[in-house]
DNA sequence: ATTAAGCGAATGAACGTTCATTCGCAAAAA
DNA sequence: TTTTTGCGAATGAACGTTCATTCGCTTAAT
């Protein structure tokens, strides 16, 4: 089976990307943390490019199907907010390096066409939620990308603020902030 | 006079750290960029690291005096709240390379201890007033650190979206924002 | 005439990438 | 059962290039 050393430096290659960056990391570095000889990331990957547009695909569509896709379209809207606030959180949880990767490479010049074109579609679900609530008159009269800003805007800071040891962003600070957020974002 | 050549060292520098990261920038490209041979900006800094340390705080002295120093203590907190957020803004508009550059280089591994100290000096009038906002009830009962990361968050979502182009960061845009944190963060 | 500033070719280390070779194992032959 | 053959996966030394940095020289200023 091939799977097994692909994953190792999928992995090694996640961890030293979040911390050094693109850039700042040579492949014989990503080839000695997976425990691989440098030569075989070759037979896995065309070139150190093509290896962080698999590694954000790979990334990005976890993010998409256990944060933002499928998302209720029934509920309240503050239902609906609850869930996507819950779900992206979770996904932090289970993977902060894998969040910490996405924001730190969101745009950058080295991804291609097709990783750009996830980055859109991650934020079709909110646009559509926005949308409907905006449509229902439940939030505040606020261009949806304005909103969507400032909330992902908001959660970002947090994690951020967490990795630097500014504040501990356990449940109880969570709820506080969505029930903030949301009192933001309401319409009045 | 060497001033006039260090300034367009620094000010090439700017460009290209933010446009293609600290390691995606070589020193001939900066060289190049600023109109001097690169055995010139060694005459003027130490090393790559020196300098990137220098433009760090060069940018972020600019931020703190412009945006963040001295803001006002008396009147109502609503007013301080918009005189941070005003001041926040307007530095970002007459310096978008360097607020952008800020960010993106915030705590890097190759920022050495007197940047680093520069950093906490930033967040320092910011705190001083949401303590003292908290002290007199006038904002939600939520920690200081968490208010300041969901505001600080918004508002760099919000500049990060209008790179991108998803959205015009324009003042009316701004004013309705400003409008909803407040709401957000004002106690009930 | 002396000094300082700026230059850009030169340097060695490290980079991404390649490729001749080796390795481990399953199927075929004995 | 034991041996041989074949093959894709993995290796790591080596390649050309680019990097940060140095240094001997030229030019300009005093």
């Amino acid at each position: 089976m091939t799977g097994g050393k692909k994953e190792q430096i999928l992995d090694a290659a996640l961890t030293l990307f979040t911390e050094r960056g693109y850039h700042g990391t040579s492949i014989p570095e990503i080839a000695e943390r997976a425990g691989v000889a440098a030569g075989t990331i070759y037979s896995h990957f065309d070139s150190k490019e093509h290896l962080v547009n698999a590694l954000y695909r790979r990334t990005k569509t976890k993010m998409i199907e256990q944060a933002l896709a499928g998302l209720p379209t029934g509920g309240t809207v503050r239902h609906q907010f609850h869930e996507l606030w819950t779900r992206l959180r979770a996904f932090e949880r289970a993977e902060p390096t894998g969040f910490a990767f996405l924001e730190l490479h969101h745009h950058a010049d080295y991804l291609d066409r097709k990783s750009r074109a996830l980055e859109v579609e991650a934020l079709l679900p909110i646009a559509r939620f926005l949308d409907a609530a905006s449509r229902d008159g439940h939030v505040r009269r606020v261009s949806a990308p304005a909103l969507m800003a400032m909330v992902w805007g908001a959660f970002v800071g947090l994690v951020k603020a967490e990795r630097v040891g500014y504040l501990r962003f356990d449940d109880a600070l969570s709820d506080q902030v969505e029930a903030t957020l949301w009192d933001a974002v309401k319409s009045k």
